[in-house]
DNA sequence: ATCTATTTATAAAC
DNA sequence: TGTTTATAAATAGAT
């Protein structure tokens, strides 16, 4: 929207990209709360521009309980099994475990993330750097295998395709030919004796009778294929 | 947009309702994924229906990953208020939401450090990689800077200790030429009238007296100075 | 789901 | 950031 079309791809020129992000965030803002008032639903929306900025959207302004409601909906979806079953009196000690336990895979994940690193001594930041390597490595083969798969996949669809096509057109002339047949006996039946004297060139016939019979005989044809044409369109729209 | 003006309020009509629910969900969450690429902005959309249906958007697919920026990024600010005040019955809740947070960290670090990569789909092992390249990126970066730091201080250290060592140099110059002071003065003190009539070369001498009195000097000087050298290794080795 | 008339959103320019 | 304007996009209502 707006005077040029928009490709979906990041804007590179730092200056028009905050531009652009700043009336993006109204609209999206805006659009967040139109669909919450309108269709009765709720909306958290949080987002950070790329430079660390927080800009949020609640319905009612009640971003805690969407995201508590949020996240009791999927970890519903994630939990088949959920423990329980504790005995209530290590219960506190057992959730503080736990609670340690989050701090340190989050402060862990942000370091993966390249986060929050001023934490960290050289040999750590050294540590950290070869591990990440390391993965990125494994990552990326796993990247190319995944990728080898699916074009191994697109050209075993392509192959088979081209079978269908091939055999589409086979029967194409297949119906063409008979459709020639046809116009054949048509002409044997109709003509016959009217060309039968005429197999040698007669120079001054005027093109008229030939002419009227070509286009009957297209008409024919067209008739003939339309349907075909339409049942291949849809093979290849489908 | 659209045939008529709208107003925002709800719309009464529940069929009405839905159909604008869904196409509104579509161009929002369009948008929200458009912002997030063009601006290079993380996005977090969740949408609750009327029904309850939820949907969701979040920029790489990472929704853990921006709500907890997000909680990080308000946690500040509510700290204030927050802690404590659980009643106890919620407890089984919370505690299986916490395992449930470990086990999503646990999950997310394995895939940090490149394993149990084959649950991933091609779309988000390159939402991984591409993560990872930025980590490394700031990793690298902050190493550089903590490289830099060292350098620079090994820098100012060698510096001073250029500077201690001119100081000690000097010093043993001084007590050189104190002691060469002492020497002339102990030659002329228990010398002088043996030594004045033969100013002039006498090959015949032998070097024995010259030779005592030389080595007599060495020890001296060698006394004074093995504290100093000891000090100055001393300070090469901290 | 598909089609349009219309309203909105917004890119570019200032 | 705010305003303007030409244009692209979204979508309300109809089918």
């Amino acid at each position: 929207m707006g005077r040029g079309r928009v490709q979906l791809k990041r804007i590179e020129n730092k200056i028009n990209r905050q531009v652009t992000f700043s009336k993006r965030r109204t609209g999206l803002l805006k659009k967040a709360h139109e669909i919450s008032v309108l269709c009765d639903a709720q909306v958290a929306l949080v987002v950070f521009s790329n430079k660390g900025k927080l800009c949020e959207y609640a319905t009612d302004s009640c971003m805690d309980q969407i995201l508590d409601r949020y996240e009791r909906y999927s970890y519903a979806e994630r939990q088949l099994v959920e423990p329980d079953i504790e005995s209530q009196c290590n219960w506190t000690f057992e959730y503080s475990r736990l609670k340690a336990k989050v701090e340190l895979l989050q402060r862990n994940q942000r370091h993966y993330l390249g986060e929050d690193l001023d934490s960290l001594t050289l040999k750590e930041i050294q540590s950290l750097e070869h591990q990440l390597e390391t993965a990125l490595k494994q990552i990326r083969s796993r990247k190319n295998q995944l990728m080898h798969e699916s074009i191994s996949e697109l050209q075993r669809k392509e192959r088979a395709m081209q079978e269908q096509n091939n055999l589409l057109a086979k029967k194409i002339k297949e119906k063409e030919k008979a459709a020639a047949e046809e116009v054949h006996n048509w002409e044997q039946q109709n003509n016959g004796l009217n060309l039968l004297p005429q197999p040698l060139p007669c120079l001054n016939m005027g093109g008229t009778q030939q002419d009227e019979f070509l286009q009957v005989r297209r008409n024919q044809l067209d008739l003939t294929l339309e349907p075909l044409y339409s049942c291949n369109l849809g093979c290849f729209a489908a």
